[in-house]
DNA sequence: GTTCGTGTCGAACGTCGTTCGTGACGAACA
DNA sequence: TGTTCGTCACGAACGACGTTCGACACGAAC
């Protein structure tokens, strides 16, 4: 308090963080959001806190951590339900549609999602919400263990197709690369791809929301097959 | 110095093939196979060939179309099963689980696949052989269409998590992992994940193959109940 | 004997994740 | 007030990656 002349060191620089855990990771999910996971490297994160890449090892033990950080604040994202018996199944298609959501509004997060089951606090209650949800559908205890595996599987799964998709589009016009797929399915040989080229229209219909929903919606019918049984 | 070596270069060299885009292929999928994705890499394809990186991009035009070759020997070793009305379900899940022992015996490949729905003979063949079976089963032409995209969504993403779990197996005792997953469970605290500490064994319950038989079958099951209503 | 196209590959470029050693700065202490 | 000390910041470098370029060798054609 005593020796003033301390503040050139943050004047000369325009008012520069002093670079946290939480400010890294703010940065890390803007450039995530609108650039994709490819563009979030260790050197363009610490080029857009004004320094050099070494200084960001400090509070991040690796690019590892970092990804797993970013899947973290997207599954923190989903909102969750408070179960009600008389609607489990609708809950359930929103909390799935809220996980697909947040994960193709962060294109190639989902990548990171599919190799590495997460274990955060935040996603052990999107779980927790999921079994809640499936018992209050009737679903027995066994089946509801498993498919808390496998609904988040098929949902990160889309997502990363809807990734790839969204890409292309950008790429070409999206009704050209359908096209494109309708015309390929339709000039293969129909001697040997009798049921591909007769269900192309069926192959290629539907957008993305409508085929995850679908698939979603079927994994239910067979659930609740299985619990009348 | 300039005359003598005129027979030196096929003799010094042990027989040294004269490269071509299957000798490149088969080395890569040796490779992965033991070594997994990660380990082919363009410089170790090429050093492995007794030759320089450069060399690779006369046959092989990148990292990407390698890959893809790749995902494509190893979609072409399935074996397809001829639809009989009277077994459907089963040969769909051997068909199913042939894809899948497929991909976890190739580490890694299984990513290839999420991120590109792959287009070639061999993979359309595989399609077309799953189309054929949920049509003998009864299966509406729309849920088919839709279905032969799900199915292989939720095998590819079950061989990624396998082939994680695996890689996992050899850095720890398998068995450790699970009861470290066990004792996580238990540890949460149940007022605010009831359900999750309450399903805590059958969440950790059944390997790999159970779970994915689970799944399809599931989903089968889901199938099956729309083709009624 | 000369030319030419084709297959080969050493060397280099730019980018990545990560580590190391130095330096600056504020707090604690004499 | 002067000195020490631990913490954070970061320039520089290392090794590995995918990819490109240009020079070289060699068999076929003229």
């Amino acid at each position: 308090m005593a020796s003033p002349p301390r503040a050139r060191s943050t004047r000369d620089r325009p008012a520069k963080p002093p670079l946290s855990e939480d400010g890294i990771l703010d940065v890390a999910m803007l450039i995530l959001r609108e650039e994709g996971l490819e563009a979030v490297t260790m050197r363009r994160l610490a080029g857009e806190l004004d320094t050099g890449p070494a200084s960001l090892y400090v509070y991040i033990s690796g690019r590892d951590e970092l990804r797993n950080a970013m899947l973290d604040r997207v599954a923190g994202m989903v909102e969750l339900e408070t179960p009600d018996p008389a609607q489990w199944r609708a809950q359930l298609h929103r909390l799935m549609h809220g996980l697909l959501a947040a994960m193709v509004a962060h294109p190639g997060i989902a990548t990171v999602a599919v190799a590495n089951p997460p274990t955060t606090e935040r996603s052990l209650l999107a779980a927790e919400n999921m079994l809640a949800l499936l018992r209050a559908g009737g679903v027995t205890d066994r089946d509801a263990g498993w498919a808390c595996d496998i609904l988040p599987l098929i949902t990160t799964a889309s997502a990363v197709e809807a990734a790839v998709h969204q890409q292309r589009g950008q790429e070409e016009s999206d009704g050209d690369f359908v096209q494109r797929l309708v015309q390929a399915f339709a000039a293969l040989p129909p001697a040997r791809f009798p049921n591909l080229t007769a269900l192309a229209p069926e192959m290629t219909s539907g957008d993305g929301d409508e085929r995850f929903r679908f698939a979603i919606d079927v994994f239910l019918d067979g659930l609740v097959a299985r619990a009348k049984a």
